[in-house]
DNA sequence: TAGATAACTTGCAAAATGAAAGTGAGTTTG
DNA sequence: CAAACTCACTTTCATTTTGCAAGTTATCTA
C-alpha cells in the first residue's frame, strides 16, 4: 500500500528534491550532495515512476538529458512532505531556520497552494531560497554518514 | 535529519500502530499480521526510542510485559500519518473504506485533536473500528509479499 | 513445580545497498 | 568532422541489512 514507496532511504528525498528544490534531471540529484549511488538512484527514479508518482521525459533542447517530474499524485504528497518538515523543525531543532520553518504553520494552506502553483506552472526556482536551505537540512542530510 | 528514522519499511507502521490501534506490547506488534521478524522488531523499537519517538517502561501487574508508548514527539506525527493516509485513500483506492478515509480531509483538526485526547488519556482502545481497518489497509500491508 | 508466555538473541542465508568503473547515445569543441 | 565530453544509466563486487528459524532468560500460571 502506501507506505510500501516509502519505505526507503531515498524516495521521499527525491520526491522533496523535485518539488522545492527544482531539481529535473539524473545528474541534479546525482550531484545534489546527498551521496545517492548512481545505480540506486536509477532504480528509485524507476520505481517512482512505476508508482505513477513521477514522470520523465527527454528534454527537446538536449537529446542527452532526461526530465523528470512530479505528478499530481506526486505533487498531492505536498502536505505530508510539510508536515514532516514542521515536525522536524520542532522536534529536532539545531538550525537558525527553524523559527522560519514554524511559522509555516500558521501558513499551512498558502504555502500548499504555492508549491502547487510552482508545479502547475513549470516554476522551478528553488521555492524561496532559505526556507529551501532548512527544508533541505531538515529532512535530509547532506554529509555521508561516517 | 528527519528521514533518517523513517527510512526502512517499518518503523512508521510501528508508530502508527501505536497510534491508532492502540498496541502496546512487543507481542501485539509480532502478532498483528504485518510479518516483522523480531529482531528487526526489536531494533526499531530500540530505535524509536533512542530517537525519543517512543519509550518503554515494564507493565506494573505482569513483570514479563513492557509497555510501548508514543511521546510527545512521538504523537507529533499524527498530522504526517493523517495526511499520509489522506493521499492513499485518493491515490490508491481500492478499498470500500476510501470514502470515509476522504471525508476525513474536511475533519482534519478534529480527528487530530481526537488522537491527541485518545494519546493523553491513554485511551487505547482501537480509533472507530471502521477508520482503523481503513487506515491498516491503506497504510500498511498485511499479506507477505510472495 | 512443570509448563506457558513475553521479550528478546543468535546464527545463517538471501536480498538490498554502495562504491567504482564501465557503456553508449547524443553534444560540443578545435 | 573527429576527438573529447556529457548524460543517463549498467555492471561488478564487497559490505550491510533483512528475514527466518531456533534458541535463551525472566516471569507468570495451573
Amino acid at each position: 500500500m502506501c507506505l510500501e514507496v516509502f519505505g526507503d532511504r531515498w524516495s521521499l528525498l527525491i520526491v522533496r528534491d523535485l518539488m522545492v528544490r527544482g531539481y529535473r534531471t539524473f545528474k541534479e540529484f546525482q550531484t545534489s550532495g546527498e551521496g545517492i549511488a548512481t545505480n540506486i538512484l536509477a532504480d528509485r527514479l524507476q520505481k517512482l515512476e512505476a508508482a505513477g508518482i513521477i514522470n520523465s521525459e527527454p528534454e527537446e533542447t538536449d537529446g542527452r538529458k532526461i526530465n523528470y517530474r512530479l505528478t499530481q499524485k506526486g505533487i498531492d504528497l505536498a502536505p505530508v512532505l510539510l508536515d514532516l518538515l514542521i515536525w522536524g523543525a520542532r522536534h529536532e531543532p539545531a538550525d537558525a531556520s527553524c523559527s522560519l520553518i514554524l511559522k509555516m504553520d500558521k501558513n499551512r494552506d498558502q504555502i500548499l497552494s504555492e508549491v502547487e502553483r510552482r508545479w502547475r506552472e513549470r516554476d522551478s526556482t528553488p521555492l524561496i531560497p532559505s526556507f529551501d536551505a532548512g527544508m533541505a537540512r531538515q529532512l535530509g542530510r547532506t554529509q555521508r554518514h561516517k
